[in-house]
DNA sequence: GCTGGAAACGGAATCCGGTTCCGCTATGCT
DNA sequence: AGCATAGCGGAACCGGATTCCGTTTCCAGC
């Protein structure tokens, strides 16, 4: 692996530029076709490459991953300890919003198992920390914290951009389901019928597919 | 649409049987061919009566949307007031757990509308009973429990029927958030560690795509 | 009951996009 | 410079959705 050509390793960044490129505008539709125009190579190369479609797309996600990592790392140092979980997940759904990934590249993908433990890691210790300064319910598992998070992927990636307020606010709502004590008032506004819809469309639209547009 | 001829109906219906069972095999990767093969027809009569393979696995999820509704409506008619609504989740998540759709049939299929449009209503009275009753927070909207469904639905469908245990707790941590008063004991037990992990594979091979089995 | 023509049908042909294959080329070591 | 080989390109292959059109079946009118 290290000791490859250095047309090769030049070639194989092209393939990955391209690939980015392309997964902004198809999402995880983009073509191998494209892509291998767009870098400048045959087909050939990018199979060269990458092994597969799938093996193309996790390669693209795979700084996401790591950049929801280091989130968490930095949200251990900065947050306060009762704090570090609701402040992760809040992150964690803004970093999801306006990275562009969908459902094909998951965090579930099996390229992303070392992140995805050294998380799991760091979720424990949000939780344990939480429960310890008396901030997360004493009964809240990090496999709690995980579906959690794991629902909220599933909202954020089916309202997009489309609709920040509908997420924002089931945030909240669920985040007190983990805390200590009687529940808060809501700070987030409440959504709108109308900004509902909007959302329900747009999952509608991601679901059927993406022809996308141009830019 | 009423004036078709008796044949035309009776094909009809054998793709839609045909079809209904190609789903129960492979998910909604069932294949044109197989389709018309199992209901005794060419590939062309398939496509008179449904316009693609999108439409058909529509056509397939309607009486899955038809039985959700439906179970809502004997909720109203059986639960008490302030129970309806966690109630509904609870049914709402076991119908998905066992009805095998899947992600391309989602409830938010265009068709589904006047379905979805009727569920909301009656979700709304649910919501709004609740809060009467006492049962669920004043500030709870109809559109947090749609979005509260919308999640389950994600983490149910990811799990599909390998670990029920996730989506039980899960739904009881959630259900918790929209209680009025502080937050019970959880009854569900805790997750394991490792059925967490069959939960996580399980979804990825999900995600990844259903070459399933055969039967 | 017979017939004209519209409605349906069947399935070969087409389109499309991922993947494979293999002869050719560029690299870098001796 | 010469050679062994990693790497390249892209035509060919393949599977599956969709289209097209000649043929068949139904049934309303005679």
């Amino acid at each position: 692996m290290s000791g490859q050509r250095v047309d090769a390793a030049r070639n194989r960044q092209r393939v990955l530029d391209a690939a980015a490129h392309e997964h902004a505008r198809h999402g995880s539709a983009l073509g191998m076709q494209d892509v291998a125009r767009r870098a400048g190579v045959g087909i050939g190369t990018v199979y060269r490459h990458f092994p597969s479609r799938q093996a193309l797309i996790e390669a693209i996600a795979t700084p996401f991953f790591e950049r929801g990592l280091a989130l968490a790392r930095s949200v251990r140092e900065e947050a306060p300890e009762g704090e570090r979980f609701a402040v992760y997940v809040r992150e964690f759904a803004r970093a999801l919003a306006t990275s562009g990934v969908d459902g094909q590249c998951r965090w579930d993908a099996p390229a992303a198992e070392p992140v995805r433990s050294e998380l799991r890691e760091l979720i424990g210790e949000f939780v344990s920390s939480g429960r310890e300064s008396g901030a997360l319910r004493g009964d809240v598992t990090a496999e709690d914290a995980f579906a959690l998070l794991w629902t909220v992927a599933a909202l954020v990636e089916a309202a997009d951009a489309a609709a920040p307020e509908i997420w924002r606010r089931h945030i909240e709502l669920v985040l007190d389901s983990l805390r200590d004590g009687p529940p808060r008032a809501l700070e987030a506004a409440p959504v709108e019928r109308a900004q509902w819809d909007d959302f329900v469309r747009a999952a509608r639209v991601a679901a059927t597919d993406d022809p996308a547009s141009a830019a």
